[in-house]
DNA sequence: GACCCGTGGTT
DNA sequence: TAACCAAGGGT
């Protein structure tokens, strides 16, 4: 064991919980922690910092009260509720949960931990949240805050990423989980990785458990967790088209599968080098079912997702015919400029359907 | 186990 | 400023 045990894991369980009885946040889903809103919160929080969750939190409460009125609505509903968060399988995720617990649970979310891991989107880390923070249930999380957490507490210099390191820190969450306020054991420590044991600058006088930490005894808190390195972001570049017709334009919903699954967007296809114009309107006469003829510029967008860069070269185009038919798209309608509001967009393709509606508000601030 | 999947804040 | 990284899960 070279971590905190007997009287040492008692003194330091004490101590977390009273720095979060003493400081921690005042978040709308701990005012009152139902279980169906204790799993909404954990959904938009995976990957996702609380100060960008909390509004979404807020807007999902209004617009979807319970698990039966977010199981009853449209998928869409639900992404368009999700805009703009990013991970958009996680709002598929939801939505499928929803839709298991009310027709196998009854409507009620599950009081197991068993029960909970066979819902869509509840990995190891949702399933002992939920699990401990709705139910009192004693299953330690493992989020990216307990690994830095504890790495720490516990000076271990191997890379996290090993699974063989993974599962030794989860055996010591587990270890030195308070039994008795597993639920808010758990929020301290993620609290305690959110404020005070931070990435770069760990607060290390402030922390309830500064005592206990072989890392800062080495001084080495800073080196760690040891993380492998992240490779390179690829660049790639694609051509989107605005076309109008009447007061219309053409927009496309992207397969549920993959790179922001059913959301919609500007008709798009990706640039080769040696392309022109008359390329790209091939291409997306492709996508489309129309001729589709491209002309003048209107904006270039850069986009960083978590693997690549975005270059979005957006123009407008000319299209003659009737039929449209989707290649690569679930669906591809003419919208009306003011019901593009309605659906869900990825950011870069919000950004252009604002700047479409007000040119030249956009234009100065636009990158 | 490696890779895919968004977005925005921080340093 | 480019890189890191956040209450991860699915495949």
């Amino acid at each position: 064991m070279n971590h905190p045990t007997g009287r040492a894991r008692a003194g330091l369980r004490r101590s977390l919980l009273s720095w979060y009885d003493r400081s921690r946040r005042d978040l709308p889903w701990r005012r009152d922690p139902s279980p169906y809103r204790v799993v909404l919160s954990e959904f938009l929080l995976q990957q996702t910092r609380v100060d960008t969750v909390v509004p979404y939190f807020e807007r999902f409460v209004e617009r979807f009260p319970s698990i039966e009125s977010l199981a009853s609505a449209p998928l869409d509903d639900v992404l368009k509720c999700w805009e703009g968060l990013g991970y958009y399988a996680r709002a598929r995720n939801l939505h499928a949960a929803a839709r298991e617990i009310v027709e196998r649970h009854e409507g009620k979310v599950p009081d197991r931990a068993d029960d909970l891991s066979n819902l869509k989107g509840f990995g190891p880390y949702t399933t002992a949240a939920v699990a401990s923070i709705a139910f009192d249930l004693p299953h330690a999380v493992v989020d990216g805050n307990v690994i830095r957490v504890l790495s720490r507490l516990c000076a271990i210099k191997d890379d996290v990423a090993r699974a063989d390191v993974r599962t030794r820190i989860s055996e010591i969450a587990q270890d030195l989980l308070d039994p008795v306020r597993p639920g808010d054991a758990n929020q301290a420590a993620m609290e305690l990785g959110a404020t005070l044991c931070s990435p770069r600058n760990p607060d290390c006088p402030q922390c309830p458990i500064a005592r206990h930490c072989r890392g800062r005894k080495l001084g080495i808190q800073t080196d760690l967790p040891v993380k492998s390195k992240r490779g390179s972001r690829q660049k790639r570049t694609e051509v989107a088209v605005v076309l109008r017709r009447n007061t219309s334009v053409l927009v496309a919903k992207r397969p549920e599968e993959g790179l922001l699954g059913g959301l919609w967007e500007f008709p798009t296809v990706p640039v080769q080098s040696n392309q022109g114009k008359k390329d790209w309107g091939n291409a997306l006469s492709d996508r489309t079912g129309l001729n589709v003829s491209i002309e003048g510029r209107l904006q270039t967008l850069h986009h960083a997702f978590t693997h690549f860069e975005l270059e979005l070269k957006a123009y407008e185009g000319q299209a003659t015919g009737k039929n449209l038919r989707p290649t690569g798209y679930t669906e591809i309608r003419w919208a009306k400029e003011a019901d593009l509001d309605r659906l869900a967009f990825s950011r870069v393709h919000r950004r252009l359907a604002d700047y479409i509606a007000m040119p030249h508000q956009l234009e100065l601030t636009s990158v």
